[in-house]
DNA sequence: GGGTAAGCGAGACGGTACGTCCGGTCTTACC
DNA sequence: GGTAAGACCGGACGTACCGTCTCGCTTACCC
């Protein structure tokens, strides 16, 4: 089976790249605040159109530059014991995480989640259920669902609730990686003896 | 030692409760995106100048009129063990932010902070040093500061960051009441036998 | 020879006849005092931007609706005798500036052009010195430029003068007829015997 | 019959000097169009209130500061010749109106009055009629009403029309000098061998 | 290779809100 | 009761964007 071809003149990729990096290039120098589709368009050279015929909203034009730098689908780890993965996992998620303009951008889209419920759907469908079900995947090998009367999906929230914290509520001089062995004693030894 | 005279007509508190009404009833209507300061002035029956006069932004407004609802000064609890006291502490943070309205002020204003650092630094000042002090003062009686290879202070972003996580990024199903006796089992009983 | 290809959308004829509708009906009912570019706006049903993209004031569109009514390119009248053509130069001034709305139009722009000295450019080009040309025409058919010590300029002053002092700063009751006679005879024997 | 005594506290005389000073100061230096009450206020160390109370508008402010400048009780010359009195009198005329500051509010003014009536009132009756009765006196002396079949009525018009026009309309290089003698001969020899 | 259908840059359109200025009024404490 | 100070409501300013629309052109597939 087949779709129909399209007819017409074919999308440009020329425009696509030039606004995905005129937005890029916004972000990066004047802030989130300060980008419009109206600035969009004319540091990308096309026109307004373009950009809404592909995007619904300006977060969405973000959120796929972003996909264009960060990798989602990182394998998951398998080293053997709970703790290796969970080590393994969260270095891999800081490492992304901390890549240039990344942390700006997806404060950014979070914060926009909060004002525009579609895209909230869009943004969480894209970035946190993935890397979640990663960790899910994980904590499954070794944890019953409440094991020590914590269930594992309020260990993943608390797992990805303290990095969106230091990255949204409270920007901590703490150094993200010491993050790493804390954040796995605590998740790999819940209360157990 | 006397303060300098006020001079000239003192300012309106029937305008101040009408502004700040005004931003509640609209946020709670059309939510937060749908605020405009125009908006606040044209439904308080106010000017605009009597707004910016006041309050520098509108997330400012808003806060103000969540301080208006929330008590921030909250007594810390002291049952005699940590167990006891985290309960107390955590079960008090929830029902106050699950007030009407207060998680989807809570969620506006934290969305606003990451485009305005000014802001930023004035919520951050306001609502979360708070209760972030509180909580630190109860588990400073408890345990040292990296008691099992794990910081207070990550203790701390581990507890609100959930709450955070859960308001902006993935609002969950799960009942916020559970949460309490799992996080502290979790933050009482931090891998220590 | 072809002129740079127009590009985007056409301006709107409509809009342009609807903006200067509004702005003749304010200044008809409510004087030029009550006109501002957001009421021409609002009453027009166009949007602000639409009048300052196309004029620089008010008193621009002001200046293009009264155009609109008065035909500048009126013949320079040639009767063979200075006082025929002085007769019918006045009755024909007169005429186009007694028709209902103009002589308060022409107010309000003569004392705009008090306040904005760009715009007083603009007015005198297009209203004052066409006018003024086509009377200095005539009287250089039948008189030197300083016949009798008179200098012709000062005698098109002298006869515009007294039309918009009697506009400007005192509305006679005298008849604006029986002046079109008394400046004939005065411009056209001056001091001569 | 006395006047009641004014009771409480007397007008100050500082604030209506400081008031009009400040009002010359702002127009000489931006320009009538910059002027607002609340900068006068401003500037001149007062409250609006006290300006709103003693004048109301702040043309009325403007036009009393001229009225410091110039003296309006002019004595009306008598030479025995209507061409000697008609020079003394425009000379003195032409002094006054080009005293620094005095023509651009004298345009100010004019323009003014054509958007606020009741000032425009107060403008002739303080301005206007005064000089034109000095000037009708003298006309009055050698001339019946219709001479030559052009009424004195528009020999004023004529006479004060080119001042204004000067003035308002059509500001010209020409110098306002060799306008008195013009204007002498041409009203003074009003189309009579 | 001509017809047709979409995409394209450009830019005008009706709107909404911004943050500022000023108008004219009211209120306060002082003199 | 006048005065300086200054807050009040209202309304206009000129600008920036929104999301839509309309141009004339380009590009690509189709017959």
């Amino acid at each position: 089976m087949d779709l129909a071809t399209p007819r017409g003149r074919a999308r440009s990729e020329n425009s696509r790249q030039a606004i995905l990096a005129a937005a890029v290039k916004i972000v990066g120098t004047d802030g989130y605040a300060a980008l419009s589709i109206e600035r969009i368009a004319r540091e990308s050279g096309t026109g307004k159109q373009t950009i809404y015929r592909w995007w619904p909203t300006k977060a969405d034009v973000v959120m796929e530059a972003l996909l264009r730098k960060v990798e989602l689908n990182i394998p998951i780890p398998d080293t053997g014991t709970l703790n290796g993965d969970l080590t393994e996992f969260l270095t891999t998620t800081m490492r992304v995480a901390r890549m240039p303009h990344v942390p700006d951008l997806l404060r950014a889209l979070a914060a926009e989640a909060q004002f525009d419920a579609e895209f909230a759907e869009r943004f969480r469908a894209t970035f946190i259920e993935h890397r979640r079900t990663a960790l899910a995947t994980i904590l499954a090998r070794y944890r019953s669902d409440d094991d020590g009367g914590i269930r594992s999906s309020t260990l993943l929230d608390v797992v990805f609730g303290v990095i969106w914290y230091r990255l949204m509520i409270r920007p901590s001089a703490d150094d993200f990686d010491t993050l790493v062995p804390e954040l796995a004693a605590l998740v790999g030894s819940d209360g157990r003896p």
